[in-house]
DNA sequence: GCGGTCATGGATATAATCGACCGCAAAATC
DNA sequence: GATTTTGCGGTCGATTATATCCATGACCGC
């Protein structure tokens, strides 16, 4: 991982179709070996993936709301985690310091869609508290990953 | 954008790396079909670009946090924006509802790195009081997108 | 029936991948 | 300390895979 990898992958971060001969280019080397070091990156698991980031407008999900949650007490920890993981509207769900366990990063179509998430979440058992920040708007917006579930 | 369109970015956002014939397969349409149908979502600006998710880990940012702020009265809006928009340990800015004016997500080395980077913003005269909240874990990450000026 | 939209399939251009070989630098050996 | 060995990472050219373009044809709404 030197400065060469970075430069790589600040490149691909911009624009994952840029030929391996543009980047060669960029950073002098052939398309060969940054094919090589690409090929390094992504087994090392230093490049996790490469994918797209779409528009949530255009996919009607345009409410972006962080939600703080305090887990209810014994609730099944691993449980809340599958939950998470497998649920279409969570874009991020982070343990935390501070007063609450878990912020999550939501995407839903309206404000009802807040609702009935945390409705959700209720019945499954996982709530007790719950406080929620919608955005306003975004100064610097994250990438939106469409979730396979979200179809 | 219809349902077809949406299992293509499904598809791309699991690996956008992915042949035209092979998602043709998935969707049962030709690679040319696949192909148009990418090349109008790109225009459109529902798909905003194709770009690598890398391991904060591997490029040495390990700790991710969220800070919020409040804004110093009578502080410079638009400069802000263009501070938070260029500055390289800011993933995230968020205007949003509740008690403080925005929420970041920032990714830096480590903790004195949150201490710098709110020196850094005191210093520019936005900051007047803040809030940071680490991350300990994550049960859904969101992509880790390598900013410009980052390398 | 007509115009517009969108898919198909084949031809072509472009890009990624592979294999053989080279050079440098660090480690091992004399 | 000089020399050899070894391994990593590079280049180049050939091969394969992939994207892109284009002409044509089906389907749908008007």
């Amino acid at each position: 991982m030197d400065i060469i990898d970075r430069k790589i992958i600040s490149l691909l971060a911009q624009d994952a179709r840029r030929s391996l001969s543009d980047i060669g280019g960029a950073v002098e080397l052939s398309a060969s070996a940054v094919n090589e070091r690409i090929r390094r990156l992504t087994t090392s698991g230093a490049i996790r993936r490469t994918t797209v980031d779409a528009d949530p407008q255009a996919l009607d999900l345009p409410i972006l709301a962080f939600v703080w949650i305090a887990l209810a007490p014994g609730a099944d920890e691993a449980a809340f985690r599958s939950y998470a993981a497998a649920h279409p509207s969570i874009a991020e769900c982070h343990h935390v310091t501070g007063p609450w366990s878990y912020l999550m990063k939501i995407h839903v179509g309206s404000l009802a869609g807040i609702e009935a998430f945390l409705a959700d979440m209720k019945e499954h058992g996982f709530l007790v508290r719950s406080e929620t920040i919608i955005a306003l708007s975004s100064v610097v917006d994250g990438p939106f990953i469409l979730k396979e579930g979200m179809v």
